[in-house]
DNA sequence: CGTGGGTACTAC
DNA sequence: TAGTACCCACGT
């Protein structure tokens, strides 16, 4: 008997294996894990498929060395999104099914929970039958007693037992020990599913609600919900009744959405258990996780990304937060879109899904305006809060100091006058972005990207934000060797040295990577921040997520320009999400915030609709722009990207990978080619990088001549010195 | 004369 | 991708 095995290597093939006939311990089926040697190694793959025969010579077969499972590992609807998924990324399918498993059953460890060693009580022990001086020893049987369905020895611990005594109690057989594997726990707990009452809904989100109940089966949700409109209320309130059908609800967050703020609002609501998959999980813990997801007694799922992978046994809804979130799409290797699979999976499970946001990505829109999704909007915030007051600060010439203009202080010291907080952002960290040499303009360059180095000053050093390469600031310029080096332009540490300057006297905050890189730092500023007393935070990207600052009543963007004139055609609905969601991060019903933007283009339509009217009609203009120039969503884009050590190489390759395509298959009508050329960024990390980009009027057509080209590139022995990878629906362009 | 960087090649 | 084999340019 043959198998066909998925196997993790970047190969877009799968592999034949011999199944020895005699000794079946196990059966094999399709998605069973098994043990392979493969070259001189040995890995874990996935059985596709159970055959009589194969195209490889029969020598050339090795046979499995162990069947793992005897049961698939994902339900059949899991499986086959995987597989979809593959092909539609046009990913090699062993890598692709990895991410199916948690790294333990990856490794082919059995798909098993942690077995606990738990302790309890014998039957008929009390404490009267330890002596009356033995005060430890009965506490400690107290607390068993407490548990009579066991107990394991850290939560002893914790509850202030002296675990050391459980092996005297034990030889005094007053307590024993047993292996405890956790089952369905809760699994049927449809009741009672409140810990608190859910806070009353009116109007827009009485009617969202009602829209959301009125779903049976596979029905997409636009959840359009500005700042402060109450989408997580809704979100809870769909959850609910998801629960009281005795399903379960997966919840898909960004990789920073998931503060224990969020998480903590989940788990205050409901009684059931509210199981989070987040970065700090052990890999232990995380199949544990996985496995109560998939015997269903995880009825609350909140994760990132790959917990778009997690198994159901009931799935009931799928909900995904903050929808527009770059996070959401991988960004190397198997490139999957969260919330585009999110659909997907919906749609295989059959069961609603919600995608929310107060600045849904254009390719949402256009899917809820086309009718494909049903659009709810949530435009009124809860309890009569005021929307933040917009305002476009002017800063043609004006002096600015380390990017604030005197206008902007004066706001500053008015609002912290008052006794509020003030939150700056500016997407750029580090001292300065440049160091340039002041005699002749030289300025410090990366060697191994085309990029200027950044400036850190703590501690001081230049930095490439773009390899990670760090250099000591040198003395002189390379070129002229004059000693006056001058930072230029601005980044976080500088606009906190000068807030520094102005106001001695209040905290500055600054939240960027390079500050919060201990642990600890952030929540020792997010305590700062919530006690309420006057301070300015300064940060960057960080910011715009997350935290919510009550007490923050004036948000500035130093650089509102920053993402204006971008090479990118997303570049305008990125710094639109971005503006909006800075925003959003402040004041509440008595304080409204004030948001100012300082800008050297005040008369520019995007501004001026973003800040004069809403998201929607910012959407509706861009929407236009995209439709005339034929960008998405009116159209479907692929990037073939190649990267080599030499300059040249990867354009080269990509031009012969495009015409060879060409020669071999007629091109399908509607798809466009683009390039190659180098890509924005050329050298990058010592590699010299192009691009070529593939659009298509429709997805067919897209994916058609995407097989054609990856056929090429396997075959083309060039493939070995450029490095290819190929982004389907890619969200940026370098 | 080691060794390490670049390059080529194979995996059922 | 990962492991290996091989070559050539180096540095001591």
């Amino acid at each position: 008997m043959i198998v066909r095995i998925a196997l993790p290597t970047p190969l877009h093939r799968l592999f034949d294996y011999l199944l020895p006939l005699t000794p079946v311990e196990q059966e094999p089926q399709p998605g069973c894990r098994v043990r392979v040697p493969f070259g001189n190694r040995e890995l874990v793959g996935l059985i596709m498929e159970v055959s009589e025969s194969s195209d490889v010579p029969r020598n050339k077969l090795k046979p499995v060395h162990e069947i793992l499972d005897s049961e698939p590992v994902v339900d059949p609807t899991l499986f086959k999104l995987g597989q979809w998924a593959a092909r539609y990324y046009q990913h090699p399918m062993g890598d692709a099914l990895s991410h199916l498993l948690p790294v333990l059953l990856r490794q082919g460890k059995p798909a098993e929970f942690a077995h606990a060693e738990l302790w309890r009580a014998v039957d008929g022990a009390t404490v009267d039958k330890l002596s009356s001086s033995a005060h430890r020893q009965r506490e400690l049987l107290e607390l068993l007693l407490e548990h009579p369905a066991g107990i394991s020895a850290d939560a002893l611990r914790a509850e202030g037992g002296q675990t050391p005594l459980l092996k005297t109690l034990a030889e005094k057989g007053l307590a024993e020990s047993f292996e405890h594997r956790p089952t369905q726990l809760h699994a049927d707990l449809t009741e009672d599913l409140l810990n608190e009452p859910a806070l009353p809904v009116h109007g827009e989100q009485a009617d969202a609600l009602e829209a959301i109940y009125a779903a049976s089966g596979f029905t997409p949700f636009l959840l359009y919900g500005v700042t402060g409109s109450g989408k997580t209320e809704i979100y809870l309130q769909a959850i609910e009744k998801t629960l009281a059908a005795g399903k379960q609800a997966l919840v898909l967050v960004p990789e920073i959405g998931l503060t224990p703020q969020t998480l903590g609002r989940f788990r205050a609501r409901f009684r059931v258990p509210v199981h989070a998959l987040h970065s700090n999980l052990s890999d232990r813990e995380r199949l544990d996780t996985w496995l109560h997801a998939r015997v269903g007694s995880a009825r609350i799922i909140i994760g990132t990304r790959s917990a778009i992978f997690t198994p159901m046994k009931n799935p009931g809804l799928i909900i995904v937060d903050e929808e527009h979130d770059g996070s959401f799409k991988q960004q190397d290797g198997f490139r999957y879109h969260a919330r585009d699979l999110a659909l997907v999976r919906a749609s295989r499970e059959d069961v609603p899904v919600i995608l929310g946001s107060a600045t849904p990505a254009l390719e949402t829109l256009h899917n809820a305006h086309s009718g494909r999704y049903q659009l709810l909007k949530l435009t009124q915030r809860a309890g009569n809060a005021k929307a933040p007051r917009f305002e476009l600060l002017d800063i043609r010439q004006q002096p600015l100091e380390a990017g604030l203009s005197d206008e902007l202080i004066r706001r500053i010291h008015q609002h912290l006058g008052s006794g509020t907080q003030v939150m700056l952002f500016l997407n750029r960290r580090g001292f300065s972005p440049s160091l340039i040499c002041n005699n002749c303009g030289t300025v410090v360059d990366c060697t191994r990207c085309d990029a200027h180095m950044t400036l850190h000053r703590n501690p001081p050093h230049l930095h490439c934000h773009h390899c990670d390469r760090q250099t000591p600031i040198p003395r002189a310029c390379s070129h002229c060797g004059s000693t006056e080096l001058k930072p230029l332009g601005i980044g976080t540490e500088r606009a906190e040295d000068a807030l520094q300057k102005h106001f001695p006297d209040v905290p500055i905050l600054r939240v960027d990577r390079d500050s919060t890189s201990r642990k600890s730092a952030l929540e020792t500023m997010m305590a700062v921040v919530h006690s309420g007393e006057p301070c300015i935070l300064v940060g960057t990207q960080m910011l715009a997520k997350g935290h919510h600052f009550p007490k923050v009543t004036l948000v500035a963007i130093l650089d509102a320009d920053a993402g204006l004139f971008s090479a990118d055609f997303r570049g305008m609905e990125k710094t639109a999400q971005l503006i909006l969601q800075v925003a959003g991060r402040a004041g509440r019903a008595d304080h409204p915030g004030e948001v100012v933007l300082q800008t050297l283009h005040a008369e520019h339509p995007m501004l001026q609709t973003l800040i004069g009217s809403d998201y929607l009609h910012f959407a509706q203009q861009e929407m236009k722009l995209r439709y005339a120039a034929a960008l998405p969503p009116f159209a479907h884009h692929a990037i073939v990207r190649g990267e080599a050590s030499r300059q040249g190489w990867a354009e080269q390759f990509l031009q012969e990978l495009d015409q060879s395509a060409r020669t071999q298959v007629q091109m399908p009508e509607g798809v466009q080619v683009i390039g190659p050329f180098p890509s924005p960024m050329e050298k990058r990390g010592g590699l010299f990088r192009a691009q070529l980009l593939i659009s298509a009027k429709t997805r067919p057509a897209l994916h058609a001549w995407l097989g054609a080209l990856i056929r090429q590139a396997e075959a083309d022995p060039q493939g070995r010195r450029v490095r290819w990878t190929l982004d389907v629906d890619p969200i940026d362009n370098y």
